[in-house]
DNA sequence: CTTAAGTCTTGCCTTAGAGCAATTTTTCCA
DNA sequence: TGGAAAAATTGCTCTAAGGCAAGACTTAAG
């Protein structure tokens, strides 16, 4: 299925748009890919796109003063992944976006998609639907993971992507748990 | 000014929108008040209205498994605010929302929210307004706070709102900052 | 004003997870 | 495919925060 069909089966299942709707805003969308590793957006830099990925995953993290990584999101297939924050307010980002594995997918600019959120009704209704999931799992996040002991927070995260430690190196896995490797790894003993 | 000028004023500065707009959209909020202590909303119970204070200040909060509350927001004057997870989702809320001061402000059913959402382009504006900075706030907070020692923690919150500890009961805090009442304790005398 | 209930503080001990170092395992390319 | 580099594991020690208990302070109600 080309990248195409799948933006356009995210997009009717959740506005039922018709493909005649659609076929004008697919032209604002461009195809990107990177390789595993690379990075879609540096801290720093103010983040100029919203990717829709199509095949592999990137991740968000942040560099604390002391050099530590913080991931806060894994995007994989079929989602939008972008540095909301950054995009919104157009201020620097202060977290990077980097390909795990080998990425694929469609972009397209802030301008652009700021301007259809006001002209075109579905693309309205979907910045909308990104916005109300990204605040749900964030609150999830915070909630689920809070007071809890590690052991839980890694249950509790294999609950949400069963797949997630064969799929994800487990230091990020680690950045994503508020938690050390050592931790991590004298934990997963006790599964 | 009355309640319904605070109302417009937090809209028109968001939005633009004229008096003569305001004026139909006016008829669907209605006035609440709580007593200090009183629920706004309970655990397990569907969120039914969004909140709009004008004066006072509410909070939300989770009690976990082993009874402890654990505090997530605080709504304080010309904000809105609700269980936007319930709301969005029409779950059974896991979370609390209690008055915190004597409390007063409009509120809107869900229905008729989600339906201006659709019909009205500045409650359109508002509400993607509400999700973008709540997305924002729990943001900041998730990464703020990760992996931060209490005494941060509790630096990067009165900076945030410098008024807080003369407002806000110090166990509300303690349970904001995701530590206990006796570290808070402690920590406050290092400030 | 007085008393009871709730809240805050502080001393003492316990504990989960951090951090270092050394070893093993896996991954990556040249 | 072989060797270097990165990642994961594991023993040991250390530390920030938790939790109990006792006392001080505050607040609200009669």
């Amino acid at each position: 299925m080309s990248q195409l069909d799948l933006l356009y089966r995210y997009m009717h299942a959740r506005t039922g748009i018709t493909e005649a709707e659609f076929e004008p805003l697919s032209a604002f969308f461009q195809p990107f890919s990177y390789k595993a590793n690379q990075y879609l957006l540096r801290e720093g830099e103010v983040c100029q796109y919203n990717y829709f990925v199509t095949k592999g995953s990137f991740r968000m993290f942040q560099l604390t003063a002391d050099g530590q990584e913080l991931t806060r999101y894994f995007a994989f297939e079929n989602k939008f992944g972008t540095n909301l924050t950054s995009l919104i307010e157009s201020t620097r980002s202060i977290e990077n976006l980097q390909a795990i594995e080998s990425l694929e997918g469609l972009k397209i600019t802030k301008a652009d998609f700021f301007r259809l959120v006001e002209t075109s009704p579905a693309i309205n209704v979907i910045y909308r639907n990104i916005l109300e999931n990204a605040y749900i799992t964030s609150q999830k996040r915070i909630y689920d993971l809070q007071g809890m002991p590690a052991l839980d927070r890694l249950r509790w995260l294999l609950n949400q992507y069963p797949l997630i430690l064969t799929r994800i190196p487990s230091r990020l896995i680690a950045s994503y748990l508020g938690i050390t490797p050592y931790t991590l790894s004298r934990i997963k003993a006790q599964l």
